[in-house]
RNA sequence: GGAGGGAUCGCAUAGUGGUCUAGUGCGGCCGCCUGCUAAGCGGUUACCCCGAGAAAUUGGGGUCGAGGGUUCGAAUCCCUCUCCCUCCGCCA
């Protein structure tokens, strides 16, 4: 959420920033909105300060009087009257800023899609092949390891099933990768719940403008996690953080799920884009005047485990026309996928400033005494698997059809099976 | 799912319709005293919103788990919900 303060101060500077997102905003509209709830919010307080002044005479029996007391009741039927205009303005501000996304990073390059993110540095080489790689989705049947037809008969369309050596590799990536984040890199391991409630959504910033995205059980108003992004914003809503415990460096593996309803028939063929799949996230709360740089941070920790598993990307910030609702400034992390012969996005290093912290109510205390102040916070995969999954199965193939285990993963691969 | 008990300013607790501007103890912070430490003494100790001010500050309002109701007036009475605890049922 963007600050009403800084939308009332400079409502042009923000107005100019989330143009550059390439859509329109009604920032004018919140302006007025704001405008007439502090009209009557100051009308409604000094309408109270006044009845709490005739209430403080009541307590007095002496001065108790049928005349004060029609008066109150009067006063007390404007207030009632007054509140409930307060409270409905007041809601259809909210409404209005949680519809706002974040204002862009002044670093982050202008454009209008994706077509104009620009590529930021190379890791590795795509790999060639003395033979035509073969697309994961041949491998996967091939090896016996991915089942198409089997996930679509126990759940639809978009779910696979995964099978012995691929359902190990998968655990084993896992595994790796929490390891490395936690010893490596410093994060604190958790555990999320995958279902949460409404309010962890707003907080993310999903809700309430992308709930079409996502798996919702109206039974008991469970909602399901598109990412684990969405309970480590939450893991402090509501909280005051102490200072010095800041950076906040958590990583959490999760299940997603989301609906992708809008894009069917794109992205069908393999494992690319389903209903489901498992996820390693990283996480930061951070102090504000250190957020760009622990943007970096935790970029290169997502790398770290591309590059131990010896596997080319590019690192790709976006534009500000294709910057995430909630993110001011993003890298994306692509693997090099020969079979497919393209790159695939496993990761999205976003920082999100206040702007989810705000939602959340995430707070610190810079020095003992001072006011609190809303923390920063980061996030980005570390990294996604299904996709991961691809590009060691296409990158790692061989000429007679089967598939090497990074190196990295050998201790995490003893297990065999077929 | 059933029965009962509970939720108060970091922690513990008091408060059963007006004097609550929520008391007290502990802890924390500041100061005094003091060879040192402890003790003692004094002060301080939440969060949010609106207004004034360049600022330090300052005026007002709100918050006793959440929301509604009764009343001139609610921490206190009534209703609904959430969460926690105990027991029963059911399960991994």
């Amino acid at each position: 959420m963007i600050d009403i303060k800084l939308i009332r101060e400079n409502p042009d500077f923000v107005q100019r920033s989330l143009e550059k997102r390439n859509d329109t905003f009604a920032v004018g509209e919140i302006l007025e909105l704001d405008v007439s709830y502090r009209k009557s919010l100051q009308r409604q307080e000094q309408f109270r300060a006044q009845h709490k002044k005739m209430s403080k005479q009541m307590s007095n029996p002496s001065e108790r009087s049928p005349e004060l007391t029609l008066e109150m009741r009067r006063l007390g039927n404007e207030i009632s009257a007054l509140q409930e205009e307060t409270s409905k303005t007041r809601s259809d501000l909210e409404a209005s800023l949680l519809t706002l996304p974040n204002i862009p990073h002044e670093s982050v390059p202008l454009g209008n899609d994706a077509s104009d993110n620009t590529v930021v540095r190379t890791w590795g080489e795509p790999k060639t092949f003395p033979f035509e790689p073969l697309p994961h989705w041949e491998l996967g049947e091939k090896l016996n390891i991915i089942d198409f037809q089997r996930g679509v008969k126990l759940s639809g369309s978009r779910f696979y099933v995964l099978k012995g050596w691929g359902a190990h590799l998968q655990r084993s990536l896992i595994s790796f990768m929490l390891d490395t984040h936690v010893r490596d890199h410093g994060y604190r391991e958790i555990y999320p719940p995958f279902m949460v409630k409404r309010e962890c959504l707003v907080g993310s910033g999903n809700l309430p403008k992308f709930g079409d995205n996502l798996y919702h059980d109206k039974e008991e108003d469970y909602w399901f996690i598109p990412t684990a992004e969405v309970p480590l914003t939450n893991f402090h809503r509501d909280e005051i953080l102490d200072a010095e415990d800041l950076p906040l460096s958590y990583v959490a593996y999760s299940t997603c799920f989301r609906r992708e309803k809008m894009t069917a028939g794109k992205d069908t063929r393999g494992i690319k884009r389903g209903h489901q799949f498992d996820k390693v996230e990283l996480y930061k709360f951070t102090r504000p005047e250190n957020s760009d740089e622990d943007l970096e941070k935790l970029t290169a920790d997502a790398e770290d485990i591309c590059q131990r598993l010896g596997l080319t990307y590019r690192v790709v910030q976006l534009c500000t026309g294709d910057l995430g609702f909630a993110s001011r400034k993003t890298y994306d992390i692509e693997l090099w996928a020969p079979g497919c012969n393209e790159w695939l996005e496993v990761s999205s290093c976003s920082n999100c400033g206040d702007f989810q912290a705000r939602r959340a109510n995430v707070r610190y205390r810079p020095e003992p005494g001072a006011r609190t102040q809303f923390v920063h916070t980061l996030n980005g995969s570390g990294v996604a698997l299904p996709r991961l999954l691809i590009a060691i199965l296409e990158n790692y193939q061989q000429a007679n059809g089967t598939v090497l285990i990074p190196e990295a993963l050998a201790p995490y691969m003893e297990l065999r099976q077929g």
